[in-house]
DNA sequence: CGTAGTTTCGGCACAGCGTGACGAATTTCC
DNA sequence: GGAAATTCGTCACGCTGTGCCGAAACTACG
């Protein structure tokens, strides 16, 4: 969910900044795939957009972080959409509402979206980076479990339920990224369905 | 679970081994808990053993896998245990009682599977190497729900099985290193009853 | 005993990542 | 025009992980 937070160039005091974020982003994403993660060193992102490398490390903690800039902004659209939900709307179904009208995205932006998972879901190196990143993720939802069940975010069921969660829909992504078959809703609400089932045989369809 | 594979020290032919991944995995665990994982240096750990660092890397391909050696070697366990269940046993049933019995640890193993527990629980640049070894763990639990579903591997479902249930066990994990007031198999046992229980908030007790 | 074969080790060099320090560049405010 | 603020580039450094190659240490065999 690409958040079009208002940035009109914000007249700031010093020196204008070089490149930007997003920027940096599309050119990573660019190189990633076509010359691959590893290949592809910070120097020649940075010299791309027209920085040194050092400026590259100012604006991303690493190498690997630029690709989940957007995942990273997604989790206060998650939170927001929990505030949000009535409490007579069940645990789950609460969940699995959240979780899908939040990866309901713009078909313009389907593209790099695709892009993107296809990378994290195949370069080891960007496997390795997300657990920093889900973590954040995974906790909004344990959060909101932590709150309907009345017990500690850090206990069992909060923690588990969060990683669960996470877990299935990360099923959903992959299966998306590589077949193009169907919308990512689908996936998703489909594997979170299973989930609440307890992934009873007999209630899994086909 | 501490595969005691007989080693009785295979007369090879070439020049004997300076050290062994079990040396070094024990040298580990003690440099990284008393001074940090990032504080100690490969270098570090090879002097203790009396190798060089080029040797240490011959033993483990990072410095994060030194951790995950016994990690991996459980997964054979987990098969072998998945291939001798009933086909009568229901399938989360199946799931649960076979992850339960691979980590029935004996006493004397607990206190070390503590200590690792703890450090990847709680050092950032472990939980990031986390990724490819978990990967052959869900892996099998993947193609045991994929078997019994009559459907690849690959497809949502089983992907999703696979995961959550590492999902659910990371979260027990967690839990049973930070307090250590019950066995580990219990809360395991509790979190993989709760998912195969679609986390009805019904049914979950406390 | 000596030589050939096998396996492991150490040293070296190298590319790349990530970080701290510091001065220079560029803009706005007064 | 000068002060303050902000970003940038350069340099230096330590550490990881890898390829390469010769040396070391052991076994098998003549």
């Amino acid at each position: 969910m690409q958040t079009a937070s208002a940035e009109p160039a914000a007249p700031r005091r010093g020196r204008p900044r070089g490149t930007s974020a997003r920027e940096l982003e599309l050119i990573s994403l660019r190189l990633f795939s076509s010359d691959g993660f590893e290949e592809t060193t910070v120097e020649h992102i940075a010299a791309e957009a027209g920085v040194s490398r050092r400026t590259f490390f100012r604006y991303f903690e690493s190498k690997a972080d630029v690709l989940w800039h957007a995942f990273d902004g997604e989790v206060g659209a998650l939170r927001a959409a929990f505030g949000a939900v009535p409490r007579e709307v069940p645990l789950m179904q609460a969940i699995r509402d959240v979780v899908v009208g939040v990866n309901s995205y713009r078909a313009e932006d389907v593209p790099e979206l695709r892009t993107r998972m296809h990378l994290i879901g195949t370069v080891p190196a960007l496997q390795a980076s997300a657990a920093q990143h889900y973590d954040a993720w995974e906790r909004a939802v344990s959060e909101f479990a932590s709150g309907r069940l009345g017990i500690p975010a850090s206990s069992l069921y909060p923690l588990a339920i969060g990683r669960a969660t996470l877990a299935v829909c990360r099923s959903a992504y992959e299966r998306w990224a590589e077949r193009a078959d169907a919308d990512l809703t689908v996936y998703l609400d489909e594997a979170l369905t299973a989930l609440s089932a307890g992934f009873d045989p007999a209630r899994l369809a086909r």
